[in-house]
DNA sequence: GACTGGCACTCACTAGTTGGGAGTGCCAGT
DNA sequence: ACTGGCACTCCCAACTAGTGAGTGCCAGTC
């Protein structure tokens, strides 16, 4: 059965209504906060065909109503328009970015704040190493045996590795080291390199091939293939608001899930270009995190995606508010990144 | 007045046994759970005697006695044994920190052994810059007039930060300033270098002034001067154990302190060398800490402390086993730094 | 056919009541 | 100094209405 135009701005008015105080929605309150035009009667009726269709549902017999996450996920997908931002919020994202002064000052801001705005839990992706292109290679040495491998991403992103030789190495030959790395390296996506990490063996000068070799293992293993990804966290207290209603009483499963940085990677990590996704409740695949909801991003310089971002909060959230809020912090963010 | 010896076992098994239950301990279940060689009427006397003293209080008339802070202070100082680690806990430890690769898996592994362990929120503050010392500063072109500063610390930590120069400088230039920079800081500690940096300016060939001036502002202000401070944080779900009983039902509080990096820094980063500091609820300077407690100690190769770790939990934990666990940890990765 | 007013019904929530029991303080006795 | 006995306190859990928001249904109206 096809829902009617007033069904689905019943709805909406259950979803908005029940947002905002957290408690089910009668019929004869939602009539008198959104001007429907009709009498708490029939908006009975639409309400005894929503629940029919299992967007909404009673708690118990003679409550009011609440949505369902089938509810939610119509409402968002049809019916919540995109709520712009407030001169202030704007203001507040850019002061809030401005004074930034590395890659790692970028992440910790930008988390805070999505955290402050939404008042959810927000998690930011580092840019991912796999994603990103090389900028420079540095070898430093520790000590005759020892070289210390420093890559800088054009992110910005830093990673270092300690390499032990298989015996002593002369300053001019480390210099050589050098710069055929970066001759084949630089510019190259970080994802590509393997092949070319793989050459590298071949195109040393013989004397080279054995430091050469425990170089480019090490590079493989731990630049290139364990691209171990990184997440910041904010917000956490936030959770706690609500006074335990959401997540059914227990914050401990929401807690630990978010400890797993494997499960964030998998929820905010994995984000196509420039489309934001939402999941609610049930549409987790992580069975702790079934009484929560996640509104996720990719950003990056310019339509490039280098990492994800977002904010994870109970299913009852704010979702235009907070789908509005991530795209415009994950543009800004983007945008900062293209100026570096 | 003095307490005698039978007093002072009461409180000690009055607070063993409420950090087992959880509840009020009564009269009755002490005598019979440990074998205090006196009637519970004794015991009672005795436990009014604590009460009196502020060591004890009963939630409400006619219910079990639990420890107050002063009690739990009293307990740690006085009467508990250091309880040694197992041999299942030792072998968790060795077998969990032997694979870390670098200094941020060393603390990455650390928190979330600690957490594991003590079955609390366990804190790790990364080695601090400002009482490490200087291993290696690399310079790094990124285009005619930028260079990325990488400073290597003798703990392995790597701070790096791009600089701009005033205006485009010789590949050669890098090199003498690398040079000029590495003789005069290698070895130093960070918090003895302001000096040193400024007088890199003088040291520097004429020509080599403006971008060496440049160098060393950004030297002074982020690697000095702003020496930043990290901190690694686990196990925020073991705060939702204990059903809320614990933190008078509220977590907000906790998991906001726990978000303040500096509030973190106050009370795991000020250790004093080789002691382990317990704080006891009431103790806490934080507000919002009032209903925790903390067990923090420093670490560092040998006797050198570069950092501090700890846990904190509600003021019903087990102190001698967490002081015992946080001890061993921090001596185990204090020898792992050694190593390195 | 769509909407409305009316009405009986359901059932969570609150407040008040009660009985039980764990625990206490005190006291007289050893 | 310790103990057994005893009256007392008072939390807690279980039960009992009473209340009211909200519902489903139905007959009536536009």
């Amino acid at each position: 059965m096809a829902l009617d135009e007033r069904k689905l701005e019943v709805l909406r008015a259950i979803v908005e209504d029940y947002v905002a105080t957290q408690e089910p929605v009668g019929s004869k309150a939602l009539v008198e906060r959104h001007n429907l035009r009709v009498s708490p009667a029939t908006v009975r009726n639409d309400m005894a065909v929503l629940e029919e269709e299992g967007y909404i549902r009673q708690p118990h017999t003679s409550a009011g109503r609440v949505p369902t996450d089938a509810g939610y996920r119509l409402f968002v997908d049809k019916l919540s328009r995109v709520k712009p931002l407030t001169q202030a919020e704007r203001r507040a994202i850019e002061r809030f970015l401005i004074g930034a002064v590395d890659l790692d000052d970028v992440v910790h801001r930008t988390v805070r704040l999505l955290a402050q705005l939404t008042r959810q839990v927000a998690v930011v992706q580092y840019p991912s190493l796999s994603r990103a292109t090389v900028r420079h290679f540095e070898l430093v040495p520790i000590s005759t045996t020892r070289i210390m491998v420093v890559m800088i991403a054009e992110t910005g992103r830093v990673e270092q590795r300690l390499v032990d030789l298989p015996g002593p190495i002369l300053a001019d030959d480390v210099t050589e080291l050098r710069r055929v790395i970066n001759e084949k390296l630089v510019g190259q996506r970080l994802a590509e390199t393997p092949p070319l990490v793989l050459a590298l063996i071949e195109e040393a000068a013989p004397g080279l091939r054995p430091p050469m070799t425990a170089l480019s293992t090490v590079l493989l293993e731990t630049l290139v293939e364990r691209t171990e990804e990184r997440i910041a966290l904010a917000g956490t207290a936030n959770l706690a608001r609500g006074g335990l209603l959401d997540f059914q009483g227990s914050l401990r499963p929401i807690l630990e899930a978010l400890e797993e940085e494997v499960i964030l990677l998998k929820l905010f990590g994995e984000v196509e270009p420039s489309s934001t996704r939402v999941r609610i409740g049930d549409e987790n695949e992580i069975e702790d995190l079934r009484t929560a909801s996640i509104v996720a991003t990719g950003y990056g310089p310019g339509s490039m995606v280098v990492g994800g971002m977002g904010v994870l909060g109970p299913t009852r959230m704010d979702y235009p508010g907070n789908i509005a809020t991530v795209r415009a912090v994950a543009r800004y963010v983007g945008d900062l990144l293209a100026q570096s």
